[in-house]
DNA sequence: AGATAATCATTACATCTCGGAACGATTGTC
DNA sequence: GACAATCGTTCCGAGATGTAATGATTATCT
């Protein structure tokens, strides 16, 4: 039979693969750093860190789309597994400026690595020169839709 | 070439930017059928029950991915406001056969009218080729990939 | 300088969502 | 004809979510 519901374009249109592929790469990703004992976010946070240490809480939060309210113990774990650090800010004392600590450099290595698995597995239909075609479209797509590179909120706690 | 501070790969791989588009596409999706007071769930069911009338809450259920507890207040809704119906299972009395009423239908029309506008804004940065290129590959992935056409647990109820 | 408003991190709280377990009705199995 | 399985449904606790209030610090304005 012709399983192809609802109309040539609903379902099979652009927009529609993206969120419906953009959703199983994420879960997939969710469910290889539950190896590392990690969530999406946090390790969006470790990713942030590393790209631009020092930042305030506020402005991290504001990135991850959560509320800073909703920031302060999800910082509080990754405090306590020693994976990042609060220093004081001496230019204003109120704001905390996050780093990476070794341990979470350290961390963010294999997450790096468990990262370039998961592209390979996701894009393991397409040729080298295909895959790079799709990059480079997808990129496109994301700039003209006004996306700040490597960041995306959306993320699950799950 | 940009070879940002946070990681070569990970925040410009094929993965990252699926997830990155897919949330951002479901989200805008979701930001325009709130006109027509619909959830994009509400929106799948919809699409589902044009597609292939009268299966059961649970396979329904099931596709959406949702449990049946959650299925029955979400089905409560559209039923109580004309826009699907529940009939009886001449064969399996225990089941209900879920239905479009013609109000439902008509809603489903306007809908793809926003599905049709929703993929002409995201693919906004791309030649008409260049779209069609991008669909063949993203349906490529999603096939290798195991996904089932047309049908997408995961993003939020929103 | 001094008063006032704004900002940052944090806490408290009230609300909502989520999925699993239990239940009656019905159907399949042996 | 007894027993297990399935469907729709209700119930309930655990967990997530965002808003408002708080205290400390900083910016603004006259």
């Amino acid at each position: 039979m012709d399983r192809r519901p609802g109309g040539p374009q609903a379902q099979g249109g652009a927009a529609f693969l993206l969120a419906q592929l953009g959703s199983h790469a994420a879960r997939l990703f969710a469910d290889r750093i539950a190896g590392l004992d990690l969530t999406p976010p946090q390790a969006g946070l470790l990713r942030m860190l590393a790209a631009s240490p020092g930042r305030s809480q506020r402005e991290l939060a504001d990135d991850l789309g959560m509320p800073p309210s909703r920031f302060v113990p999800f910082a509080d774990e990754l405090e306590g597994r020693g994976l990042i650090e609060r220093r004081k800010n001496p230019n204003d004392r109120r704001s905390h400026a996050l780093h990476l600590t070794e341990k979470g450099a350290g961390l963010l290595a294999e997450l790096r690595e468990v990262g370039m698995a998961h592209e390979r597995d996701i894009c393991a239909a397409l040729s080298f020169d295909e895959h790079r075609e799709l990059v480079a479209m997808l990129r496109r797509v994301a700039e003209q839709q006004g996306l700040t590179p490597g960041v995306h909120p959306g993320y699950r706690s799950g």
